[in-house]
Parts: structure tokens; C-alpha cells; sequence
DNA sequence: ACAACATATTGACAAGCTTCAATGTATACG
DNA sequence: CGTATACATTGAAGCTTGTCAATATGTTGT
């Protein structure tokens, strides 16, 4: 549908078997360190440690805990949209962000769960 | 006692409350993303899970399934080592690996465990 | 002591990442 | 329409990372 669409072309609940259980494959591991990047990182970590423990969080509530500027946490927003992690809707002016547990539920399972 | 060790400076066990609680400090996150970023590498999930997976893998075992260099193999097993998921014993000529459960599910439940 | 082997370290290079100023795009309100 | 607001994109600087050749360290057996 959409050729540019780079956010969730994977599937957002399962990636790989948990990788205590058996070796992991060259391109799931590929899959699965793209996610996991997108979490190694402070700045990220906590934008969307406010996310997630909020229920909606608009990106001009993040620049302020965050003492980041409007361009780096744009880009940081789209980093974590792109690997699943969060989904952003636009409402008038502002970009409303909440966190996608299902993805996170994928990685923790993915890490042994 | 050691001045120089790095690895597991920090506790194996508990980082941070799970991020979809509550926000996390900046500390929290700079640490949480340590361990993280020692994940975030397709040649280290494979190494890791070919040491998870089995009981203990020594060193030369795993140039061969990585298809890395020898230098690029001891360079991973030491991110992974100073992370604390992974720790080795020299035997002999041999370094056998084996992975630290508790470190992985630490890491499950800062992610919302 | 010497040679062979397994691993660690060093140094170097290319590639990628984080950050922000400047600029562009889209929405809302007089 | 024009202006203000919220967010996205671009481009560049500085830093970090993954990789391997070369070399060093440590261990085993002769």
C-alpha cells in the first residue's frame, strides 16, 4: 500500500524464538538488535519510560523533562515509531504518542521470557 | 579490591523499576541502556544465544557459526562480559563462556516484566 | 627453553549515531 | 489571507562502534 511505510512492515508480536532456548538465526538476529537499538539509548529509555507510564503523551510534553531540542526528539519519536515500539496520531497541531505494550511483550519474550 | 574490573560494577540483579510504571531518571536510563546496547548487535544476539542455548561454549567454538575473525569474537564476548550477561572462566588454553540468567531477566523486567 | 595453540590487545578505518541550527510543512485562529 | 504554533526534515559536526591485520600475552606439551 504504502512503499514508504517503514514503521511495524515486520510483525510487531513475534520476531524469534526466546534466544535462551535455541541459537538464533542470522536474520532473526538481524529483526531482533534493529528493536532492540532503538531502546540503547538514555535519551530514548526515557521518553519512552514517559510514554508508557502515561497514556498519552504529546512530543511538547517530552522537549521539557527530556532537556532535549524539538528536531532531537522528533527524531528520537520517529526511531522508536519506526521499530514498533511506540504509535504516534495526529490530532490538530500536536503529535499524540503511546506505547505499543504488545511490542515490548515481543522483546521480553524474545530476551527468555 | 580491583580498580580495573569493569564487569558487573553495577548490580546483576536490579537497575530500575519497569519502565511502564513509572518515568525513568536519567541515571536509571544511562545504566539500563549500558546493558541494552550490549544487545544491540546482530553478531552478539547470535553469540549470545549460542552460549544461552548450550551449557557453556568456549571461545574457538564460535568463530566458526559467527563467521567472524578471532579479534571480533573476543571483542564481543567482552562487551557482553562487561554487560554481566555473559562470564567466563579460563581453562586451560580455553575460555568457556556461560550466560547469567538473572542479568537477562533484570533486564525483562526493566523492560516491563 | 622452545614451539604450538587459544585468546587478548592495539591500531586503524569505514560506517553509523546523537545532537542541534536552519529550514520546511502542516494545522489553527483571527 | 496572514500569522502563530507544533512538528518534520535537512545538513553538518563530533563522537562511538564494528571489523580485521598485526602483535602481545598466556598456556600446554616436547
Amino acid at each position: 500500500m504504502n512503499p514508504k511505510a517503514k514503521t511495524l512492515e515486520v510483525d510487531p508480536v513475534a520476531c524469534c524464538s526466546p534466544l535462551t532456548e535455541a541459537p538464533l538465526s542470522e536474520a532473526e538476529a538481524i529483526e531482533l538488535a534493529r528493536v532492540i537499538a532503538a531502546l540503547a539509548d538514555p535519551v530514548r529509555l526515557r521518553l519512552l519510560s514517559l510514554v508508557a507510564s502515561g497514556s498519552e503523551v504529546c512530543s511538547c510534553e517530552l522537549e521539557g523533562p527530556l532537556e532535549k531540542s524539538q528536531p532531537t526528539v522528533s527524531h528520537h519519536t520517529k526511531v522508536l515509531a519506526d521499530a514498533g515500539l511506540i504509535s504516534g496520531e495526529r490530532r490538530g497541531r500536536w503529535m499524540w504518542w503511546r506505547a505499543n505494550p504488545a511490542r515490548l511483550a515481543m522483546l521480553r519474550k524474545a530476551l527468555g521470557g
